[in-house]
DNA sequence: ATGAAAGCGCTAACAG
DNA sequence: CTGTTAGCGCTTTCAT
């Protein structure tokens, strides 16, 4: 019982509902000041006729396209990937449509992204970017014509709202954890300081293993990707003396780590423990399974679409910071006993 | 240099360039109607005052959002991951936007992502469907108003494009290496018929089986996840005597299946061999690396935009069919030497 | 080759 | 409470 889609316009709701197009669209709308039965009419009327509207005509004279733009560093991160999951899933809820976007961890590229997206007219984007310091100026363009919500990492001194993790608190959780384990050496390979979530870990780490009284080789500053968590591993062991645990800045560097090494000859945990960041599926299934801080990437998302509706409908809005806590999970990388305590 | 966002329109442009904004439309549109010399002075003009059309007046007007949706059962399996950010890549090298739409392996939810793309005036989907029988109606009714390329599952009896890989074929390459590997007994650990991938793969499988001389327990059917993959090894496992291989139907189901071998106290391989489908990065890093069978997602991703922009400029063109060969990469998950060989 | 003008489908003044 | 009307910014006949 379906006509041609997009065939069926508000005039022609109107008429069959025997009013006018102005009458009929605030029917739609919900708005107040059309009287109830008017209102029944007029709904009845689109249903009958599969009316729906074209959210382009509704775009263009009202403004708001109902969609929202999500830049992220690398589509295939696994962490970013359960990110993007969970926001398609919140805005749906919403009724609003996900643009994805990926800056291939490159500030040109991130700027042409943001400003193709600002072109569609996306009523807000949802952005982790690349650069803690090159990406401001595209952002702060990016702003200039629409809401944007920063997620997991920060742009410095830039005045927008903000959804991510305590990444210091997560630092601690994982230090401690290996501090009751018996650890005495510690190397991290993480993401360099390129992103606020990689310095914030770095900072964490250097300040924890000093108050921890853990001797730290100097670390090994990467990216955050298998990759690198490989050229990492391989890193590690060409140095020598192997410390008694690694320490990733995140899963999919923990599972590059551990894949190195392994082809190194090395076994984790039994000659060294590693640990994950982030909490991904992946670091479950791993072989090992992989200890690891937990993102609460739902509820992440639910702030952050949150954080986007509510200053889309009011940009005046003062801008929130919002870190939710993570939890750690103890996995086999980290369970076996050592082989190197000193 | 910049004016506010949006604030430059045609009709400033025009008046820039001393032309009637007919003309400087024509002009930014490519088309011969003009001069070269006028073309020249609005191009010139549009760049200085750093206009940029707005896709949603010319999508009214002109019908084109140039943006493409694409649906997926889910989005954080690993081998859509990848597709994903190659159709997106891909996408962005022709100017297209790419909205995503998770339809979580669910027939409404397929249906209704579909209605919204099709409402938000996308220029085409590209849709790796459900179910082959339930996802038809839904799809049947989409095409009417969009161009639509199904990629990995094709649904039954629709005439639509397709890109896909020969799944008999890469069956035959897994099953011929663990032939070669001295195997003789095998179970599938795969989807179910509900999709073309699944039942392809399971077709192949047992008319090889057969071919080759195999003994093949009852497969354990099952849905491509993780999840998935675990129970089917818990099974396997509780029915008894292990065959001398399992093959998974996906690399996500062979890791599911390897993982909770593991735990079970099972060895890969020296228990028995596993092997993937799909090949994704997944499959290169666990642990051990898992044997599969490589799709070259890119030059799906290609093929399938491809085919999507073609018939987006001629709708009218018969519907194409492509099948890309996939590649057998041999790794550990089937390398050692068998324990259980008759 | 160029310009004037008519909408694409919808919402929001502005009148009544 | 309801209807009339003016655009949103652009593309495209239809004249010239």
């Amino acid at each position: 019982m379906e006509s041609l889609p997009q065939s069926v316009k508000l005039q022609d709701v109107a008429d069959a509902a025997g009013v006018s197009i102005a009458t009929a669209s605030r029917a739609l709308g919900g708005k107040k000041r059309v009287s109830a039965e008017t209102a029944q009419q007029v709904l009845q009327a689109a249903k009958r006729l599969g009316y729906r509207v074209d959210p382009i005509a509704r775009a263009l004279r009202a403004g708001s396209t109902r969609t929202a733009g999500m830049v992220v560093p690398v589509i295939g991160n696994a962490h970013f990937v359960e990110l993007i999951a969970a926001v398609e899933n919140e805005l749906q809820a919403y009724g609003f449509e996900l643009i994805l976007a990926d800056s291939h961890g490159n500030v040109q590229q991130e700027a042409k992204r943001l400003r193709t997206l600002v072109d569609h007219r996306v009523d807000g984007v949802l952005l982790v970017s690349h650069d803690s310091k090159k990406s401001a100026a595209a952002i702060r363009e990016a702003m200039r014509a629409v809401p944007i919500v920063q997620i997991d990492r920060k742009v410095d001194r830039l005045h927008s709202d903000f959804v991510g993790i305590d990444d210091a608190a997560a630092m601690r959780l994982i230090l401690e954890h290996l501090v009751e384990r018996g650890v005495r050496t510690v190397v991290l390979a993480s993401a360099d300081d390129a992103n606020s979530a990689g310095r914030g870990r770095r900072e964490a780490y250097e300040r924890l293993v000093t108050e921890l009284g853990l001797l730290a080789d100097p670390h090994v500053i990467d990216a955050f990707s298998v990759e690198s968590g490989r050229d990492a591993a391989e890193e590690i062991v060409r140095r020598g003396e192997l410390p008694d645990a690694i320490v990733a800045g995140s899963d999919v560097n923990a599972v590059g780590v551990i894949s190195r090494l392994r082809e190194l000859g090395l076994r984790v945990p039994a000659d060294v423990l590693v640990t994950g960041f982030d909490g991904t599926q992946l670091s479950e299934i791993y072989n090992p399974p992989i200890t690891t801080v937990q993102q609460p990437v739902r509820a992440v998302a639910r702030n952050a679409v949150s954080f986007l509706l509510s200053r889309i409908a009011d940009p005046a809005e003062p801008a929130r910071d919002s870190r939710i806590n993570t939890e750690l999970v103890i996995r086999a990388s980290t369970s076996a006993p050592m082989g190197h305590t000193r």
